[in-house]
DNA sequence: CATATGTCCTGAGAGC
DNA sequence: TGCTCTCAGGACATAT
């Protein structure tokens, strides 16, 4: 599941691609239900046909293709999806091909074993306020002031909170626990009894996780799922402290037994010992 | 308005 | 062995 450190990984990877005049954008043959494309592939063939792409960039989780005349292709991986210049781990769920020339990589591939996942083509003159509109600062820029800002007012636990992309993007449900782990905050914790210093050590967390991961180019769970775009897999995942480890003893005290809750529908890990409210 | 739930999807693993 | 069932999770639509 691609959040900010996986697909940071992504952006980095694809930078051969840079400087590529794009040939074709074609969607491959894929017996399933195709993903959502905006617009659809024939007009955004005909849009970025003979472009060039001039930088990669990255917003939150989603990796972003600058074309020299100002379009911006945004993918956004959601669960499965996974950006590559290697060949995917099976031809049946390519989603997307960016035929490329000038450059040393023939092609960009979008594939996606349960579809979730999202490509749309922003026009020059609406990308920064749409993306804007959607998501809010990255979380490798958010400070203590701008979740108080974003959160401080709201009701909900903090963890939940940490996933909304408007407040802060790149967050996922793997790094939201690891980040609380490493703040010392109880993830039920309500955000408006989260106080500034808190946010503060939220913010500071914020940036240590994901640096850290980035340089361990992401995680691959057990699904092996994640692969960069060799196809090989990261390895942070092998640093996590709470994700996934419910009924083990947490790494840092050594007396905690990591628990798993649900919030909102999805699993929290925390260790009951380090994060108190 | 803020928060909660349902939905999309596939494949792994559990249980019979 | 092989079937059916449940679950996982990101973002968005819909409901409360």
């Amino acid at each position: 599941m691609p959040e900010l450190p996986e697909v940071e990984t992504m952006r980095r990877g694809l930078l051969p691609a840079v400087g590529a005049r794009l040939l074709s954008a074609t969607r491959p043959p894929c017996e399933r239900r195709p993903i959502q494309i905006r617009p659809e592939i024939k007009r955004l063939d005909g849009d970025l046909r003979g472009r060039q792409i001039t930088g990669l960039g990255r917003r939150g989780k989603r990796v972003l293709f600058h074309f020299d005349d100002g379009q911006v292709l945004a993918i956004e991986p959601r669960m499965t999806g996974i950006v590559m210049l290697a060949d995917p781990p099976t031809r049946e769920h390519l989603r997307l091909r960016l035929e490329l020339s000038g450059v040393s990589v023939p092609e960009v591939l979008f594939w996606d074993r349960r579809g979730l996942g999202t490509v749309t083509l922003y026009q020059a003159d609406g990308f920064e306020q749409q993306i804007n509109a959607r998501l809010g600062p990255d979380a490798l820029e958010i400070t203590g002031e701008a979740l108080k800002q974003r959160l401080g007012n709201s009701r909900r636990p903090v963890k939940p909170a940490l996933l909304d992309q408007q407040a802060v993007a790149g967050i996922g449900n793997l790094y939201a626990a690891e980040i609380l782990f490493l703040s010392k905050i109880d993830p039920r914790l309500r955000c408006n009894r989260v106080s500034m210093p808190k946010w503060r050590r939220i913010a500071a967390a914020t940036h240590e996780v994901l640096k850290l991961a980035i340089e361990h180019e992401g995680s691959t769970l057990s699904d092996g799922t994640y692969r960069n775009v060799l196809n090989d897999p990261g390895g942070f995942q092998n640093y996590h402290r709470v994700y996934d480890r419910e009924g083990q003893t947490c790494r840092v005290c050594r007396s905690g037994i990591i628990r798993r809750i649900v919030q909102t529908q999805r699993s929290t890990f925390f260790c009951p010992v380090c994060q108190r409210r």
